[in-house]
DNA sequence: GCCCGACCTGACCAATCGGTCAAGATAAAT
DNA sequence: ATTTATCTTGACCGATTGGTCAGGTCGGGC
């Protein structure tokens, strides 16, 4: 892969290695799930003996809990994007479009979110219970202010949050149903397509339109 | 479980052995994935020894098979729901409910169903590129129907179909996240309140109502 | 040039997996 | 009552699994 035979550092060893586990075991943990992966298969995909992988992480679950605070950190990170501006249609739009963007990035990471919390989130559950609750929480009351401001209508804010996460993962955890649906992958235009019609029917939801 | 040692017919072993092992089945398909399952896990769930599971079902695929078409024949029964009624109200209105019904009456259904879409759909490949895709169609020329009537805004028929799918499908996928967020399980009220919720965005979003 | 600790890996192991099978138990046809 | 086909099950098997380990390689401080 590299040009050449370059000499490595000890540090850019260990971050490149860790870096090439962790993508291949993304993509084996998304086709398989954790119980269907196995750690020969992973090595083979980052093209390293077996024994290695276990030098750089102790167990099966040790990487499988890496893998899935990755994904973690990036969904909070997406998060943010909400807080762009002080209206719902800047702010929710803005928090869609990142979240879309995130499932065409990141398909496998996004699946092995769902596939972590469709089997009771033994991994993540304290985060569950105290990152993702206040951040609901904080975006649960900044939609309350909108209503109160007449800004959009009396919707529930909670199953307005359900909707946008269940939407956009859909196009990534879904996406091999949509693909074959759409008979083949979706273009740069069909993504386009799909992010502003998601846009389009949750803001009028909300009476963010018109 | 039975009243006394009554004899059973033949016939009535059978079905009711099949009946159990394909619900310990779907259960356990649902918490483990196909490949974290075990068929000794699920031959204890069901109470029978594992040699019996073989013997109504040869092999861990076609016990997994029979469970995935199970739920697709759930999904398609309610899917009829649509055509109850000429406007888009009425109809997709009783879509999304027979839809979240379902959701909450076989969560493992769901999960399992998603289970295998996340991972290539390689048992139900066919069924995707037939019935659903055939099924697809007919809905989005329906709903054509009533955007060209003036009866909603000409909003993406396609995207509102996969929009129905992940938001009502999300409740029974993601459950242990909501129930997390809810600090428990949804109550009948609670479920009222989602699908209302549901309902009212997606028809609104779509020029149905005001 | 030497040495130490980080890095690498083929060979190996106990445990568990899906699946088999032969022998016994039981319901129904004769 | 005897036969026959269905149902039941403990014991077993080869294959694969996650994980270990001893012995090697190699970068970098001295």
């Amino acid at each position: 892969m590299n040009e050449a035979a370059r000499p490595l550092k000890r540090t850019e060893i260990r971050q490149q290695n860790e870096a090439l586990i962790l993508k291949a075991a993304e993509k084996v943990f998304a086709e398989a799930g954790f119980g269907g992966a196995t750690m020969q298969l992973i090595a083979d995909m980052a093209g390293l003996p077996k024994a290695n992988l276990h030098y750089y992480f102790a167990t099966k679950e040790d990487l499988y809990r890496r893998v899935v605070q990755n994904i973690f950190e990036i969904w909070l990170e997406a998060a943010e994007a909400m807080d762009v501006a002080d209206d719902p249609v800047t702010g929710i739009g803005a928090y869609i479009e990142a979240k879309m963007a995130i499932s065409r990035a990141h398909p496998d990471g996004s699946k092995v979110w769902a596939y972590e919390v469709m089997h009771g989130a033994p991994v993540i559950q304290d985060y569950l219970e105290t990152t993702l609750r206040d951040w609901t929480n904080d975006r649960i009351a900044r939609i309350e202010g909108w209503i109160a401001a007449g800004k959009i209508k009396p919707i529930a804010p909670r199953h307005l949050l359900y909707m946008i996460w269940a939407t956009t993962q859909h196009y990534a955890d879904f996406g091999h149903q949509i693909a074959t649906l759409n008979r083949g992958p979706l273009s740069d235009e069909d993504w386009r397509r799909a992010t502003a019609a998601v846009k389009e029917i949750l803001l009028r939801g909300i009476g963010a339109l018109d």
